[in-house]
DNA sequence: CTGATGACGGTGC
DNA sequence: GGCACCGCCATCA
């Protein structure tokens, strides 16, 4: 492992993170499109996460920065991700949204080797 | 290379 | 709190 050339791209910048996101925990797109090393590529972040559902990755801990689910189109891709959110200790509001003050994620607290 | 699209983010009303 | 517009970046045709 190690090297090379397969984590130089932002498709696979954000299935690692997105595998690093603890329990219990959300993180936001922008939040991982930043920490992917593309700040601001949150709509980028959108459109891997979303060819990443079947690919293994706790996608359900992706989040809006509104800290609610989004669900492009489909309409059990946000119920499901409600559900395994409220599985793992997360818990939403009426309005549908969670408090990412209590869950949201801060970060890897470690230095991304690709930074 | 250009154009269009998209599971977004932020600001304004 | 909700709705609307613009801007951001990456991927696909």
């Amino acid at each position: 492992m190690t090297s090379d050339k397969e984590e130089t791209s932002f498709k696979l910048r954000v299935y690692a993170i997105t595998r690093m996101i603890p329990r219990g925990k959300v993180a936001t797109y922008g939040q991982v499109a930043t920490l992917a090393g593309s700040a601001g590529a949150a709509r980028a972040c959108g459109h891997v996460l979303r060819h990443s559902a079947g690919e293994g990755l706790p996608w359900q801990r992706v989040i809006n920065a509104q800290g609610r689910i989004s669900g492009g189109g489909d309409v059990h891709r946000p119920l499901l991700q409600r559900q395994l959110l409220e599985a793992e200790g997360v818990v939403f509001r009426r309005s549908g949204s969670c408090d990412m003050k209590v869950y949201g994620w801060e970060g890897p607290c470690q230095r991304l080797k690709w930074e």
